[in-house]
DNA sequence: GGTGTGACGTCGA
DNA sequence: TTCGACGCCACAC
């Protein structure tokens, strides 16, 4: 058996591992998905896309430092205000990427 | 019920 | 380094 009203769901659990992320740090969605236990990367999007408005979504990223096109443009000018800075389209990762364990 | 789609990741050329 | 193809899972129609 599998008493699921004792665990969350992973909807909520991605939700609370982005919710974590700090100001001034990135996440990618493989992390994000890891973490929360996620098989698939793409349900963190999904998830996001649907229920991830009032999370600091701008705060995840893709593996290479990249975001989806539609999303980039704003995507990078809210992490600017974090100050977190893109090389281009790209974000260092290694300068940014947020480490739960520190 | 099956099919298409997507805010991704990884591998090979 | 860059690009294309495949795999993956949940949701809408």
């Amino acid at each position: 058996m599998a008493p699921q009203s004792q665990e969350p769901t992973p909807h909520e659990r991605v939700r609370d591992i982005i919710a974590g992320v700090p100001a001034g740090r990135v996440a990618t969605y493989g992390d994000v998905a890891a973490i929360a236990g996620l098989r698939s990367p793409r349900q963190v999007g999904w998830i996001l896309r649907e229920d991830g408005s009032d999370l600091p979504w701008h705060r995840i990223l893709r593996a290479d430092g990249t975001a989806a096109p539609q999303l980039r443009t704003e995507q990078l000018q809210l992490l600017r205000t974090e100050g977190v800075l893109a090389q281009g389209q790209k974000v260092s990762l290694r300068r940014y990427r947020w480490d739960p364990d520190g």
